[in-house]
DNA sequence: TGTACATCAGTGAACGCGCGTTCACTGATGTAC
DNA sequence: TGTACATCAGTGAACGCGCGTTCACTGATGTAC
């Protein structure tokens, strides 16, 4: 009896880690084609197995794209928490995440899919949004100071879209190499955190006339 | 001579005319399916033709869907001139765009569709450059009292992305009714555009240290 | 220790689908002599 | 006015493609008696 678990474990372990071997070979094959473009007969080549064989491990395709992006996800989560216990300010935030998405850039294509393309499983749903709550409070801190009104969560909200915008608007900018499309975004992003950092600023004082 | 020239004039005339018909048909099909779905036989079968008569008129299928987006863009460009020319706020000018692109749905998907997809025909990509540069135009016109400084073409690219930004993503806000995501873009967009404002006020100001 | 059976990872081939686009062709209309 | 030809809109069927997923099966390993 006790064998028998110990052995069950074993093979649940064995498991997960085939699992896991699979992610990576998607993570790899994302690394290097667009997101969308990317089949289970390429990753099962990465992972060298049949395609088939990833059923086991995936009920199905979203399953398997949304466990990879929730991971990566919560890498750029506890980067922004990091910045933020440590007292950061809304423009370093701002440069971490587009820096992050950038370098990453099939986890933006995978999220900007979800928003746009819906027909989400509730399950995994519930796990995008329980993801994107953690990032909101992260930025709601940050604003923390500055906002004192009961508009915190909504400026965290704006400020969440606005990286967002940022990093789809300037994607395809015309005739720009991709050093100096990244060098725009972080001064966009930038620029977008400044003005509500002092936007903020100046809600919280007596409004003058002018 | 002259007759074969008003022969040849009417002609063309026609085949404009029926060209515009399939554009509508078009249109008519975007507002009831999510623009990434609709295939040319759909198209052909609204228009009342084969999906083979629509390569008459369009060399493809992108060439059709841009000039679809074309025509509902510079609809949004007229109302945005009217309210900047009218000396309206930024506040209106998000309020209308958010608006506009709520209701005209399809557009925004399709832009959102060639920002991350890429691989658009070097004149087409012309064209929509020119729509951006004339929204960018107009959203400076609207902040460049308050950005004294270079900077304001910049900050017409933050607001623009910003705006894109609020669109994309609460989309699917989870558990929401459409009239209440639609408040809640609004109200987003607003508050974006209300710290735009403020910020950008507050940065003509001399810094006071704290 | 040997044997019959159960479990399970993995495979190769196929299914069924829908797409954008092309092709050979028809039939109507205009044109030249 | 009649006839041979050119032009052109439009069609139905097919091409070629790639996709997610399923299915019947193999072969290895563990299990029970």
């Amino acid at each position: 009896m006790g064998e028998k678990g110990t052995f069950q474990r074993l093979r649940e372990k064995e498991k997960e880690t085939r699992r896991r071997i699979i992610l990576e070979a998607a993570e790899r094959v994302f690394g290097r084609c667009p997101f969308d473009k990317v089949s289970m007969r390429q990753i099962a080549k990465e992972a060298g197995i049949s395609p088939a064989a990833i059923y086991r491990y995936f009920p199905d395709q979203q399953a398997l794209f949304i466990e990879s992006f929730l991971t990566g996800a919560d890498r750029l989560v506890q980067r922004i928490k990091k910045i933020v216990d440590n007292r950061g300010t809304a423009v370093e935030v701002a440069g971490e995440v587009v820096t992050f998405l950038w370098e990453n850039d099939h986890y933006f294509r995978m999220m900007t899919h979800f928003m746009l393309h819906g027909e989400i499983r509730e399950d995994l749903l519930e796990r995008l949004n329980d993801m994107e709550r953690r990032v909101l409070d992260h930025f709601q801190a940050v604003f923390g100071e500055d906002s004192g009104g009961g508009e915190s969560r909504l400026v965290a909200h704006a400020f969440f879209a606005a990286l967002n915008g940022v990093l789809i608007t300037f994607r395809n900018y015309p005739g720009r190499a991709p050093e100096e499309v990244r060098r725009h975004m972080e001064r966009i992003a930038g620029l977008i955190a400044d003005l509500f950092v002092k936007g903020l600023r100046g809600e919280s004082e007596p409004e003058r006339v002018s």
